[in-house]
DNA sequence: GTAATAGTGTCTTTCAGACAGTATTCA
DNA sequence: TGAATACTGTCTGAAAGACACTATTAC
């Protein structure tokens, strides 16, 4: 390798490891809840799903090999969060943690012993700063679903305007007004035609993003 | 160390280069500009200043340590923006870089022959994706001016509501409505009772961030 | 029929933008 | 005095929230 500016090679610099943590997160029961992890021998220490970034890989496919591996789910759009760069983070030594979020619909999740889906009202205590990555994570999506319908895709298309809306509130954790959901929502819906009976009532128009 | 879950050692995992680079904006002639540097022995090649990682040390160290080191700047706020991690966007070898934004008033920044201030409309060609940098730290700024009166502190307090309408035309690079400026930040300022004469007209009142 | 849900129309409140009018200073 | 800038008050239009009314279904 080239030497920098300073005169010195790459090699000279002490380098750290550098992880790969992501908050999956999901809709159940009205809520946001996120996929927690433990390691075969551990029976107590729940945590996110991560790895070490392997040689040359990108952050993005070692999110999604770690998903694969530690929670056998095959993620979609992992999002960058944050870089957590405490040096006391592990106790193993120095690792950089770069956090990230992916949503995913909560079908394509496994059934496994080692694996926990938790509301995130009700986390429990979590290895390293994993419960403050849920914190960022929750955020961004909020973030999201202010603006856009179902951003992460977790409705199955076409659906009508009470799902989506019920969705919007189980991520946002709080009621919206339905009058001016729709108003807000429907210039970025394209009306399908169709309609759908759910239960009692006049059946409701079915919508696709638009 | 300690073996983790999968038995292996930390120094078993490949470990990549950590640097951060960071976008030092500032405000001159009415718009966003930003510092970029230049090695030594090389008269062309324009970066942000930037720097590797230290042992154990936190990311928002290095970056003020590589910004008194390569601009003479004693930086304040370093925000973390984005991991840029393409294993090829450095030649030299496999080198993450954190980039980051630090706003700083244009009076801190030391004349240099290596240090140039451009404005970010009129940047030239930056090495690695320093340019992309750039273009997160400019939407991570102006984002903040969108709601809050003048976050980065670059004016100095007190200071006339035409001057902090002024500072965030400059930022958002267009003009705003006084009314409707004036409305939206006067809750969030501090009247001092105090006034200010700007040139001809009834002189204004000087305002606190509140 | 009644209850329940979907969708439409309209009223009120709020706020952004526009603008007129007043206040205060410099030339 | 007139020009320039600061500030205040009011009008208008757009959008959110509230709510009444109609439409369509299950029971």
């Amino acid at each position: 390798m080239r030497p920098d500016s300073t005169g010195r090679r790459l090699e000279d610099y002490p380098r750290p490891s550098v992880a790969v943590d992501t908050a999956v997160l999901t809709v159940v029961e009205g809520g946001l809840a996120a996929v927690l992890v433990r390691a075969q021998g551990d029976r107590a220490e729940w945590r996110l799903p991560g790895t070490f970034l392997h040689e040359g890989e990108r952050l993005r496919d070692a999110v999604m090999r770690s998903l694969r591996a530690k929670a056998g789910i095959s993620g979609l759009r992992p999002r960058q969060l944050h870089v957590f760069d405490s040096p006391a983070r592990d106790d193993r030594g120095w690792v950089l943690s770069v956090a990230h979020v992916d949503v995913v619909r909560v079908e394509r999740l496994p059934a496994s012993e080692n694996l926990r889906l938790t509301p995130i009202s009700r986390l429990p205590a979590l290895k390293y700063d994993h419960r403050e990555i849920v914190g960022f994570a929750v955020d961004a999506v909020r973030a999201d679903y202010l603006t856009a319908p179902d951003p992460a895709d977790l409705l199955e298309s076409p659906f009508t305007i009470r799902q989506l809306r019920l969705l919007h509130e189980a991520v946002l954790g709080e009621s919206l007004v339905p009058d001016t959901f729709r108003r807000a929502m429907l210039p970025h819906l394209r009306a399908t035609g169709r309609v759908r009976a759910e239960g009692r009532g006049r059946p409701a128009e079915l919508f696709e993003r638009g």
